[in-house]
DNA sequence: TTAATCCTGATCATTTTACTCGGCTTTATC
DNA sequence: GATAAAGCCGAGTAAAATGATCAGGATTAA
């Protein structure tokens, strides 16, 4: 039950981006070193949070990333979704997966993983990239 | 962040034997044939629920496995902790793990996995063996 | 022109997962 | 006492996921 690299990776990233939220664009490079994460994998992961639209690129010397809009209106849920799929605990309960296992009514535990799978939805809907370098802060 | 086919299947397995709190013991083959999981990965996953006192077992002909408290007795937290460790998405916010990280006064993001962690454990202890075959019997 | 940076598909080693195998021990029943 | 049903348990294994690395191209500021 826990988030891939990829995962945490990618919100530790994405959290020091809202923290240079007014410089310029910042290069991956940069992030690396602080993190101390392999640039080539970090660039992995930046490819499909800047597909799904959470982050903008700048090529090119003095190029970098940013995000697209303001720490307060990207939610920690946001980034996982996009790097590790729906939010779920088992693949029968993810919406928009799409895989609902046959027995679903038959089925005594479904009722369990739907209430995890609520709880964690909230939790990580309600953080946003604002509060995560608010709570630091204090 | 998904639960493993280990735990799922341990929770699945626990609930049947929840439903059969009264009579006998119930042999494996019985939750393997109705689960449609094979019998030897779910001798395996009795093992450490045994050792950890959740379940009894009868051994010899007309054996089986029988809960060993009664069901509202038995959280769901209880079953998953002993087969997939402790409950956290990430290791470093893991009570009983043992490893925290060496900066973590400094990780930004720290408190999101803390408060994802107290969401889950809340859910999964708050949730009884008595309750989950309750849930379905509506 | 050069260097910095992003872009992207491919590959790879390791670990984890989800099992299977084989064989032993215990016990009710015939 | 023989047999069959069941638990006990360490070892092995194939496939998938994970966590990267590689190689090279495209873009742009200086």
């Amino acid at each position: 039950m826990k988030v891939s690299a990829k995962g945490e990776y990618g919100v530790r990233a994405m959290a020091i981006l809202a923290l240079e939220f007014h410089e310029g664009p910042l290069p991956l490079r940069v992030i690396a070193e602080r993190e101390n994460i392999s640039l080539q994998f970090l660039e992995q992961i930046f490819l499909p949070l800047r597909r799904a639209g959470l982050i903008e690129s700048v090529r090119g010397a003095k190029g970098g990333y940013l995000l697209a809009k303001s720490p307060d209106q990207i939610r920690v849920g946001d980034i996982l979704r996009v790097l590790e799929g729906p939010i779920a605990p088992v693949e029968c309960v993810g919406k928009g997966s799409g895989k609902v296992c046959d027995r679903s009514d038959a089925c005594l535990t479904r009722g369990i993983w739907e209430r995890l799978r609520d709880s964690m939805s909230e939790v990580l809907n309600d953080i946003t990239l604002a509060d995560v370098i608010n709570m630091s802060a204090d």
